[in-house]
DNA sequence: CCCCCAAGATGACATTTTGTCAATTATTAC
DNA sequence: GTAATAATTGACAAAATGTCATCTTGGGGG
């Protein structure tokens, strides 16, 4: 520990197998399970204490493994969390996708992406507050384009494209953003937006109204 | 460590001097300075390896005090990470606030403060990055409250509801958004705002107009 | 069905980190 | 200058992290 070797925490948009010599080989299905088993225990110790108050230790006794299969399939604490964030966030985009109407206004598409959101949000308490977060404050090692929040930009970026393609805008601009820039202003926004709903107990269908209102006029399209 | 006792790291945005009886006894000068060394080398720390990479031994090491004094005045790393946190959000605040320029638009205003987020953000660079966060991520038993970025925040809402006063606002308006959320909106934005605008490398002006107009968009503003 | 063996899991142990406190040094009040 | 008090220190104790020799399991071949 605090040696001054490379740390590796950086595989973890893709599988976060420990190990996985080059060799094509799918991981069996009983290591498999002690992975799941093990990300479902941090997420519940994740959310529940934080990072600071989390321990390996902790992770493997609620998952029901030894001690030392944690250290099989995760480097340290901070790639288990990392793990831990990112399956979060992969959950999320899958979850609003589900909520896509193809066939509706802009505006209507934005409110059902929000809407997916504050539902994923309220079905699993803590976990976009635990997950969606700038992991810069844990490590710094991490490769940037790829932490959650970062991929989550990107899928906004995407959604605003296509918007555009379809030519829903307002056309009284001179002023087209980068979609991608974009794309973080509103996974900030939304960030802090359901910190203050859960903060300040705010029903679920004003806080997706007045995300979404808020959203739509920063984007310029009609309200 | 992880004995059940009830942790304190509440007392965040006050003095964070761990003791401090009823006494009002004024901390003295030394004990000043051992504290702010700590802080000056937790900020470096924190800045270049993250909470994960970073602890309190090297802290003390750095601020070149005794390793046991690191305990005089935190009660672990994480109440010195939340003290670090707030020194900067405080000096975020007193940095953009000598920005504000009283006689001007709403729009030029807040782009002075947006202009003064950034020069501070390029002055002291990773400093924003790692403090204005979702410390949820670390700790569930913070007073949520006052958050750093519950903190600034409230800042904001306090300017939005001084703008809303002097009438400069749109009135063609029935949904006047609770400017406490407008100002979580705001602060979410901003932080993803830099966060790529550092990803990217994009020029500091142009990041500024770009902020700055989706802002005074999302907030029904005179573009 | 049973034997074999490689992937996987385990927990005792070694290492590293965190936290305490009796002893020491600095500061202040008189 | 001296006594009383505040602050610091680092050796040591307690706790957490990480390793690895050994054991277990499950599935393929006979």
């Amino acid at each position: 520990m605090q040696t001054d070797k490379m740390s590796d925490h950086g595989d973890v948009a893709t599988t976060d197998l420990k190990d996985k010599k080059k060799t094509g080989a799918a991981p069996s299905k009983r290591r498999m399970e002690s992975r799941r088993k093990l990300l479902a225990a941090a997420r519940t110790l994740f959310i529940e204490k934080g990072y600071h108050g989390t321990r390996p230790q902790d992770i493997s006794k609620l998952a029901g493994v030894g001690h030392g299969t944690f250290y099989l399939h995760f480097t340290d604490k901070l790639a288990c969390f990392l793990a831990f964030a990112n399956e979060a966030c992969d959950e999320l985009g899958s979850f609003t996708q589900a909520h896509m109407k193809p066939n509706s206004t802009p505006m209507e598409q934005l409110r059902e992406v929000i809407a997916g959101v504050v539902e994923y949000s309220n079905a699993n308490p803590g976990v976009l507050s635990a997950a969606l977060t700038n992991t810069n404050v844990l490590t710094v090692e991490e490769v940037k384009t790829s932490s959650p929040m970062e991929r989550w930009s990107k899928n906004w970026a995407d959604l605003i494209v296509r918007w555009r393609d379809e030519g829903v805008w307002n056309e009284d601009q001179d002023d087209d953003a980068d979609p991608l820039f974009i794309g973080h202003l509103i996974v900030g926004a939304i960030g802090q937006g359901l910190a203050y709903g859960y903060l300040y107990n705010i029903e679920s269908n004003k806080l997706i109204d007045d995300i979404t209102r808020s959203l739509m006029r920063s984007m310029n399209g009609e309200v």
